[in-house]
DNA sequence: GAGTGGTCTAGACCACTGG
DNA sequence: CAGTGGTCTAGACCACTCC
């Protein structure tokens, strides 16, 4: 009765259909049922199963292999991939999403959150003037109550106000500005970086001064409004990994 | 006369016409002929002028988003997209090409390269028995001449005694093998971490005990050989960064 | 040889952008 | 409104894998 396989697809409904299929078979695969190495359905199967055409099954099965969790194999079929250890796989998501993917709870800690002037680089990286006053969030993020890492974070004016509409303590920021105000992230842009920890940074995150952190740089793009996000982030390196897999391209040596 | 324009497709060879397509317009792109924002031909267009169908077209364009050169806007057309300070998007490819992706002139020195027996930990990880012996590489690599890496890598036997029929010192491995060998890689699955430099590490890298190094641990696997290297690179924080582009999923906050 | 995914065609209707 | 990309269909032939 839980099985996947009653769910039917709406083909009068909004999403396109190769989606539908789409959540379908990744509902197989993350609910458990077809694990690493188990054959899926032939296309033809599929094609028959939910009445659809032969192209709309093989772009549904593309999504599911661009995100990494199906492979196909000429003359034998197409076949879900090993358990994801690497979760982080070129997705865009929220600090939550992404430490409660690794098995622990995550929270944070508001420490600031006001409006500044940008200086020469926050108001480049933007795309505002010089000293225009853009909104600026500091927080303590916390992995199972330890801190792991502090972010900084600087929005454009009206992002900001949005934000301040909400409690900024506990809320995920990307889910506010998604759900609630319709700013659809698009793609960031992220530069990685190591440092080693100041003494102000050390005593936040209860580090000795001198360890490393993975420092990320976050430029967050959206559908609508553009850059709405300039963001730095200090990892403590001995709780915080990042984890990517890279696909060779079929042009190999090009 | 040097226009990409001249191109013509293939129909009869063994490169589907969508891949040819797509190398087409990757060239006008890289050749400096289409800029960013500048939009492409339409879909329908390129059917007229390259003679194929609409589909064709579309798969071609796609490998391109995917890529990250193009993006499609409904209603508009397909447009380029902004020059890529961000080369490196889960492709995998070697540190030459990664170096002088940032213009660059990238070289190595191979300071050992011999069979030595797998600890437990080597030994999971490229799937043999411990004590089986392994091939294992060291070397520094340069960037403009300045070293900028240290790089230790662990090969299965057979892998082994093919590297060891070249030129270990200026050779690109996964070239030999590709090209040489036909081993065809196929993904790599990599952490990225934060340490501070050893006594020997900073020795070799000609910087100060304690600085900040950004350790990448990648373990690369072939199509037809499994897993072929474990390869663990510690790099010059203050020379080198990690670049990637995230993009939000369709499905967004799932 | 039978069945799989890989490539390709011709044509259709829709949703969105712009004048 | 005309033109763009977004989705979808029905059908074809090929290359590969396995029996």
């Amino acid at each position: 009765m839980n099985s996947v396989q009653s769910f039917q697809l709406d083909y009068n409904g909004y999403i396109p259909l190769y989606v539908q299929l789409a959540n379908v078979l990744r509902a197989h695969i993350e609910m458990g049922e077809w694990t690493a190495g188990h054959i899926i359905s032939t296309e033809t199967q599929l094609m028959n199963q939910y009445q659809v055409s032969r192209t709309t099954v093989r772009e549904a099965v593309s999504l599911l292999v661009n995100e990494g969790l199906l492979k196909r194999k000429q003359g034998k079929g197409t076949l879900v991939c090993k358990p994801k250890v690497f979760e982080t796989l070129g997705q865009l998501t929220g600090f939550s999403q992404e430490i409660r993917a690794r098995g622990m709870t995550a929270s944070a800690l508001c420490l600031q959150a006001n409006f500044v002037k940008a200086n020469k680089y926050i108001a480049s990286t933007l795309g505002v003037l010089e000293d225009t006053s853009v909104f600026r969030t500091y927080r303590l993020r916390l992995a199972e109550d330890e801190p792991i890492a502090i972010e900084e974070s600087y929005w454009p004016q009206h992002i900001g106000r949005l934000l301040l509409q909400h409690d900024l303590n506990t809320a995920a920021y990307y889910d506010i500005l998604e759900l609630e105000h319709h700013i659809i992230l698009s793609y960031a842009e992220e530069q990685i970086s190591a440092v080693v920890a100041s003494t102000h940074e050390a005593r936040h995150l209860q580090i000795a001064v001198g360890a490393p952190l993975l420092q990320m740089d976050r430029i967050t793009t959206s559908t609508s409004h553009g850059i709405i996000e300039y963001c730095q982030t200090k990892y403590r390196a001995d709780r915080y990994n990042y984890r990517i897999r890279l696909q060779r391209l079929n042009g190999q040596s090009r």
